[in-house]
Formats: C-alpha cells, sequence, structure tokens
DNA sequence: CTTTGTGCAAACGATTTGCAGGATG
DNA sequence: CATCCTGCAAATCGTTTGCACAAAG
C-alpha cells in the first residue's frame, strides 16, 4: 500500500509539479502517522527539531501532493481539514470524545446499494464514517 | 416529521432557553429550504426584506436549537459549517460539482453492520455519505 | 429586579494570497 | 534564463467573544 519513493516523484512529475524536499517531506510526515493530522500539526511535526517548513509551504505542499493524487482532504469536524495519505477508498471511524480518526478497511461495509437512491441523482461513490469512543476514551470516560 | 410550533416552544424551554422570534425564523427558515445552509446563508435569507437578525444571533440561535435537539450540523466539506433541520438519522448526498446537500433516507442503506469493527472501538452510529452529481448539474456538465 | 438574548464591533483561528528571492529544469 | 517553489507577512473567510443595552420571567 505504501508508495515507494520513485513513485511519489513519477506521481508529482506527471502532474508538472516538482520534486522538493517540502514536499516529500509532507508526504513522509503523513505516511508515517497513523492519524489524519491537520496542516497546522504537520507543520510543527516538521519543524520540531529544525525549521524545514514555513505554514504556507506545507498547505501548498498539500495541495500539490492532492492534485499529484497522492492524499486526500477529509472533513469530520468543524473548522479543521485533515489529510490522509491513504488514497484508496476507506472508511472512517472517529472517537466523539477525543476527536481521533482511524481508518476503516473499505471491505468492510460493502453493501451499500446506490442502485435505490432517487431518480436523477448519479452515484459516484460513497463514504461510511462511524461514530463512536475509541480504546483510551473507553476506558478512561465510560 | 416537521415539529409543531408548540413543540419548538416546548424543546426550548426544557433546556432553560427562551424563545426568541430570531430563534424561530432561524428555525422556520431551515425547515422552509430543502437544501441545508451555511450561517451565512441563513441571515442573508433572513434580511433580506427587512433586518430580523445580525449574524451573531443567527450563530448564537443556531447553538441555541442544537441544544434544543431541533438542529444538526453537517460537516462535509472545507470551512463552511451547515445546517439541517432533520435530526432524525439519516445519510447525505452531496453532488461534486455544485456543492448542493440532499437527505438520503435512513432506511436505504441500513445493511451497514457495526459488529465487525476492530475490537477497542465502540460504534455509537454511522452515516453514509454519497457523492456524485446531480439533476441539474448531470445535464448541464455531463 | 435578575437572568438571558441581541447587536455591534473587535478578536480569533484556519487557510489563502501577493510578492521578492531562491531553486530547478 | 524562464519557470516553478519557498517563505514571509498581510489579507481573507467563517466563527466566536466582550460588552452595553433590551427583553423576558
Amino acid at each position: 500500500m505504501q508508495k515507494q519513493a520513485d513513485q511519489v516523484i513519477q506521481a508529482l512529475q506527471t502532474k508538472g509539479l516538482r520534486v522538493t524536499p517540502q514536499r516529500f517531506a509532507v508526504y513522509a510526515n503523513l505516511l508515517a502517522r497513523a492519524d489524519h493530522p491537520t496542516a497546522e500539526e504537520i507543520l510543527s511535526d516538521l519543524n520540531q527539531d529544525a525549521p524545514t517548513s514555513s505554514q504556507a509551504t506545507v498547505y501548498s505542499s498539500l495541495h500539490a501532493l492532492q492534485t499529484a493524487g497522492l492524499v486526500r482532504e477529509v472533513f469530520l469536524e468543524e473548522g479543521v481539514c485533515r489529510y490522509d495519505a491513504n488514497v484508496a477508498p476507506h472508511h472512517h471511524f472517529q472517537c466523539k470524545a477525543c476527536g481521533k480518526i482511524e481508518d476503516i478497511a473499505w471491505e468492510l461495509f460493502q453493501s451499500v446499494d446506490l442502485q435505490n437512491l432517487r431518480s436523477g441523482l448519479k452515484a459516484e461513490g460513497y463514504e461510511v464514517t462511524v461514530y463512536g469512543s475509541c480504546d483510551a476514551c473507553t476506558r478512561e470516560n465510560r
């Protein structure tokens, strides 16, 4: 599932986008994380040791990676936009308590039948969002 | 499905919230619309003829209506928060072209089985979002 | 008369934009 | 050497907040 370095380079170049250290760093950070960080979280993570990117660059890198089809946005809460290096179709679980987001394998909810939609609507895809409580929050809060 | 005026009054009063013309107007507007407007859209709609509400009031009215359980938020795109007077569980269809959102009856996708989730995650609910193209956009853009 | 709501304007946080300098092809 | 990218700071957009006044109980 994880893309090789040269696949990443290709994906960018195919779209006429340059391969820069910043873009690589943003993508690597996104791959290394299990969660779905916000732009700010990526920024502070990258600059933790040494400053490597400015905030404007993180945003533009994320846009570049999106057009390259390497990254996508996830909107599950107000105000912030989260990013996901998993571009294959899949579902999401979000913990109502801590807000953490976890991927759910696509195969788990294949049963959705888009044929029954109101005629006139042309469905192209779907996604299930499950809300609940994660391990840690279930233990702590009950 | 549509709430009677006195049910609305009750829902607010039960939570110790006052029933004001502005809150009523916001709720009425939300009921009258088939789409899922943003706060801004509600505001400009209400003030179209005569100014009836300020922006801060629309936001606070929406919060009041939420705590009364009459309205809920929907996050399907970046930056904006949309509002929905349909608080019963249901799914959403969003047109990729124009962004319009339409409700999908809950019964249509009842087949999602939450039992297969990774153990540790305690599911409390779910929602399906279908992406595609609406009548108008299918006709125009192809 | 005490509490809660409204309206204005200022504050805020996340994202975008303009622009000068730097790196890439 | 022409193009694209970076980084800074300022601008923008949606939402929230502080405060004085008005309305409701």
